[in-house]
DNA sequence: AATGAATGAGCCTTCATTCAT
DNA sequence: GATGAATGAAGGCTCATTCAT
């Protein structure tokens, strides 16, 4: 049945996400999907192939979804609400993608460069261009990238640092009620420098260090 | 001789803070410090204790050397500065700290409870002090919680993300004068928005988004 | 195939019987048995299961296929050839269950409790029960324990000491014939005093110390 | 100091008594004796001298203090109780010897043989002289080889199982009044038992099977 | 007279993978 | 289309031993 391979992807993801690529085990894969230890080689190759099943899976568009006719303002801060809901509530493999990436930028996996230039890389793109047209400047900007990182930034910081946040913060809870109040909060902080940001290349009024 | 236990702290230092706990191999370590496989269990009794040893190693201050008397402001941006220099481009044990505390956030150890709560916790604590100040709430308000979030995440995101960092911004690399910019560039960004959130709060202007 | 499952535990019993459950090695026991050195860990989990399944393999009735019907003296004798057949010249797996249980007393294992009271509790009990038959006290009294302690130690003796004997008497050999004179050695020894010691309760003759 | 070497030997007993020569370990020792982990090798050479050292230490005679111009029943019951009492309580090294052989018997160490013919064979000699001097029969013959096994079988029995002994009895401790209880009862049994075959010898009466 | 440091063989176990069915 | 069985490399760790001091 090709319901296997279905399931394996299923399970594949769940311990991918939470283990990442090195401490997951085919063992613990094929065990979650009720198949046979030696489904994973039969339907994907190996243990690297199944990986990137999941992560083609998993991709979907994390800002894909946003409208580019809207202005970047709104642009923005639909991206953002966009990644953390794909983060921590996605009605289907919740939460994979980001922390697979987080797993896979702190211990780069054999498909390291594939996965950076094949599914990272365009959305960082795509981030840097409307954070560009933001504070007026062009993509390749240093000005523009370092702005990017701050914004990506504060959102991969709720997929890497769940655990610690959660044991810092007592209550917390990733629900969808808190992922509103982050995304709000990160929209607005973000914002708030960007457009300064914007003011300072039309010398106005100085916000510097 | 003692210098073989240092040499294997180097050597632990430099493979944890690379592969991170799980991933890192006792044998790899010795071989490193020119040492025999049982080298670790003789001085530490066994990996995990060479981690901590590493940790307690690494720790150091970040941000401790910053002076409590200066304004809050100032802390902060000192924080900053000295948590990427920490992290970046130390004279001694250039950037495992920060890195190992990635792999601790993705993938937790066994000792993780232990290095959240004595190392984590207390430098996170003393920055949400401060940017309590600055947006005058007390430290365990969310709105301080969050704000804290967005600046330790700024500072993060470059001992996660290097390697991804280093790929998608051709000639980026983590010197001096690189963290400078950086440190420069999450100060002014994080003040505006934390001084935004002060002035909201004494309510004149909106900055909503 | 299950043969190899098999051969595990006949090679496990082997080496179990002859030098304990500590100092027999898993890469012996597969060496023996034609496997891989991983096939211990696939077929039992580990060396432990190993263990508790070669003794479940060894167990099977020393004395149990006496049946309960005939007169305790006759029971008392049929139980110690039993186990001294059990011990020596068993068709299959000679002399595990004794030697294993030997090493298990002087050196216990993990498994040691589970291992009395599963194992050899329920033997012991039945002796007891025989002897206080014969000597007419219940099965609980001091006297009867220590009797059937008398009883058993003789048995197990052979078990034990079958090196040093070999060494102190030249010609000794535990075969068919052998076999047959010690058990009627040790019942004729054991219920000569059985005997006595209900005699002794019939107050007729001093036959004390 | 010498006094090292002695705290060696005394934490060693206590270390072979218990856990046998294969499964004691230098560092245990040498950590009990509060002494350097090279303290063996440099005292002893190796852990098998050391091995030889306790044993010797140990011997002292079980049954050498038992006087000879007593009649054999009062020798043989002399010398069951004085196995027993070495075995037990002994005010020196308590229950050394007894177990370390033991362990011998069961799981032979590389000076099997030297054990066996300086330490045990010259005991069971001397017990096999006094029991062919009751039953009326040259040490040799197989009748007093089998009696003497029957009465040594029965005094070895309770330092080999004592763990057993201790799981299936409740209450059971190995302490002055128990080792008297025990020692009487073992002369009782045996006692009557030979002298059965000294009269079976000259034949009045069936003792019979 | 004694020791702290270091060694290398060997322990049990786990891993991803392969093969015959 | 799928699997149970088996593999060999490598994992962390413990051991008795040795060496330079």
């Amino acid at each position: 049945m090709a319901a296997t391979r279905a399931r394996l992807i299923e399970a594949a993801g769940e311990v991918f996400a939470e283990h990442g690529y090195h401490s997951a085990t085919v063992r613990d894969i094929c065990a979650r999907a009720g198949a046979n230890i030696a489904a994973v080689n039969y339907h994907f190759g190996d243990k690297t192939e199944l990986y990137l099943a999941v992560i083609r899976e998993s991709v979907c568009s994390a800002t894909d979804l946003v409208p580019e006719e809207i202005g970047p303002d709104e642009q923005l801060v639909a991206m953002i609400t966009a990644m953390l809901r794909k983060m921590g509530l996605a009605a289907e493999h919740p939460g994979w993608h980001f922390r697979i990436m987080a797993h896979e930028m702190v211990a780069p996996t054999p498909v390291f460069a594939r996965v950076v230039d094949e599914v990272i890389g365009p959305q960082y793109n795509r981030l840097r261009g409307v954070i560009g047209r933001i504070i007026g400047l062009p993509p390749g900007h240093e000005q523009t990238r370092l702005a990017a990182n701050s914004v990506v930034a504060q959102v991969i910081f709720y997929a890497h640092g769940r655990p610690v946040i959660e044991r810092l913060w007592p209550g917390f809870a990733m629900n969808k009620r808190t992922v509103t109040r982050i995304a709000r909060h990160i929209a607005s902080f973000s914002l708030c420098s960007l457009r300064a940001m914007r003011r300072a290349r039309r010398p106005l009024k100085e916000t510097t260090l």
